[in-house]
DNA sequence: TGTTGAAATGTAACCGGTTACACCGCACCT
DNA sequence: AGGTGCGGTGTAACCGGTTACATTTCAACA
């Protein structure tokens, strides 16, 4: 029973019909005649009937649930992403399962259990490595997944995301076609993400073009780049510039430079990586990649809708990332 | 069925045993001898089993799933709260299906009703004010439900936050103790939240101890305290503070002053609301009040899950907060 | 040895939908 | 008139657990 102990038998007894013919109105069945349809959605009114969920799921084998899990929610680029996920699932009759990992495989498979435990239809993983349990089992229970946040040509699972190393080349380039020679790359904790180490690999690969090209690890938040940064203020090699593997991260670099004294861009260049709402608002505004989160988390929740609705396969798909020029990359040229 | 076809009837058949027999040991239940107890959880790894959550969901009534409606996730306070939630409700066996109402009443509503549509055994709202359909819905289905992020010693309903007007207040006496007398107060739309109105009439509650007090109301983002606070530069009556009703205004306020040249805090005060992660680390360091997200998330959690489990009748919970003071407001005594 | 009762296990009804299939009535055709 | 087809509806078997109650087992005790 739902709360109000109303059942499709209730209706059914209450309009004199089978308890197939509520179900076919009440799903939008074809097979129902219209004075039949009309009498049966007044009585769901009046009675205030709601389907049973749990029954439904039982006898469809669907919950209409899909489970995301995250490295973290809090001031990044995955907010926005599981925000737009939520919404264009809700668009779509769909509702987010959604749990946190902390970046840890173990915490991820956990979680993982707990989701799929719960009845979700489907699974959204951010990056491309997992624990071999976890992919087993989602192997073995055979359950619709992607990889996000990440793009890879040549993976056998389905990944719906950017080309990391790309981008961090891209950026790189950009950097040196202003001129810049000691670059320090700033990223966070390259064991948590292959994410960072693609991004690291990306930016390693066009070391030729720089005289200093130097890699901080740091903490992934304000706090981690502001301390990197200040220290690598005193560095002897003297960078002009900082590419930062996060927005965050180049947040505490600006409040490193602050403190240092040091204006951007007349001193230092930071160059940043998602383009987060503040952005385009800091002073100066900073030179970042705009990082697709919204239309990411579009084309999952579409992607993921239209495998479990009409079996479309979940394929890879490489979405374009720009960079947005703005103030915090000065022109050495 | 499960993924992989195992139910319970399959295990019961692989151990000569009842599935009920084989319930109580996936259950925990006391009533099953060591001997079969071990047989029984040997063969379900052997099999792979897994419960069908639907299936348990229906005969126990209960889908173990809670769900939360926020006004947003992004750079927020909310993020915090909800990862709290998520953390809290996981370590109690407990999921959390979200969904994101953008602060409006309607969309709050068609949110709720998918909720719990998926059967959802809680509802965690945010703020006071909610749709009269949304209340007469939970009370109608009898759904549990708290209100967060907002504390009302008269409410029937039961709340579970802070007293923003009260935080308010002693934000600006905070202010008014320092010296400041001509201050600005930035919030965000009035017409979207209690939680603002709630703040609002906290600060004007004490506008006799001030010269100028003026209310400035802004789109609740940075770009928005940015603007707001830019215009309010300008304003003739010289404001020596300004109050911020997030810290996300507080991060516009301070582009604001960089743009126009302003020194935080020697030209202008600044002071913010919720003690974000990188409060701390901006330049000047944030003095701001810190909410307690994390903590209220948890209690939230717990309190819901300990009616769920037992009953335990929802209730006011006043949770206390700190004004943190660090160097963004000037002593002007 | 028979009695008693607690512990262990089994039986089967139930939770509330969905849906394959059977059936009915009626219009239309030959 | 009898046959055909189809739209509309009902019957009842599922989906996979849980659990009240019945039953069996067996140790302890009079």
């Amino acid at each position: 029973m739902n709360k109000i102990g109303v059942s499709i038998r209730d209706v059914a007894r209450e309009t004199g019909l089978s308890t197939a013919t509520i179900s076919r109105v009440v799903n939008g069945g074809r097979k129902v005649s219209e004075k039949t349809r009309a009498r049966v959605l007044e009585a769901c009114a009046r009675l205030d009937y709601l389907p049973n969920p749990a029954a439904r799921a039982l006898s469809t084998r669907r919950s209409k649930a899909v489970a995301a899990i995250i490295p973290t929610i809090e001031h990044s680029v995955f907010a926005k992403f599981i925000a737009a996920i939520e919404r264009a699932l809700g668009e779509r009759g769909y509702s987010l399962i959604m749990a946190i990992s902390n970046a840890d495989e173990t915490e991820e498979l956990a979680a993982a259990r707990k989701l799929l435990g719960m009845g979700a239809d489907a699974l959204i993983l951010s990056g491309l490595d997992h624990s071999d349990l976890l992919l087993d089992m989602l192997e073995r229970r055979a359950v619709p997944y992607v990889f996000t946040s990440a793009w890879d040509a040549r993976s056998a699972r389905p990944t719906i995301g950017y080309d990391n190393a790309l981008l961090a080349e891209r950026a790189m380039h950009h950097l040196a076609d202003h001129g810049h020679r000691r670059v320090a790359v700033v990223h966070g904790p390259l064991a948590e993400s292959d994410r960072t180490r693609a991004r690291r690999a990306g930016a390693m690969s066009v070391s030729d073009r720089f005289e200093h090209l130097a890699f901080f690890e740091a903490p992934l938040d304000v706090a981690g780049g502001k301390a990197c940064v200040s220290a690598a203020l005193e560095d002897p090699r003297d960078f002009t510039a900082y590419l930062c593997s996060t927005d965050v991260l180049a947040l505490g670099a600006y409040f490193a430079c602050a403190e240092a004294g040091k204006r951007i861009p007349q001193d230092v260049s930071v160059m940043g990586f998602d383009n987060l709402d503040w952005s385009r608002d800091i002073v100066p505004p900073l030179t970042t990649i705009d990082l697709p989160a919204v239309g990411m988390g579009e084309m999952v929740a579409h992607r993921i809708v239209a495998y479990l609705e009409d079996g479309a396969p979940l394929q890879n798909e490489l979405l374009t990332a720009q960079i947005i020029e703005r103030g915090s990359v000065a022109d050495l040229t």
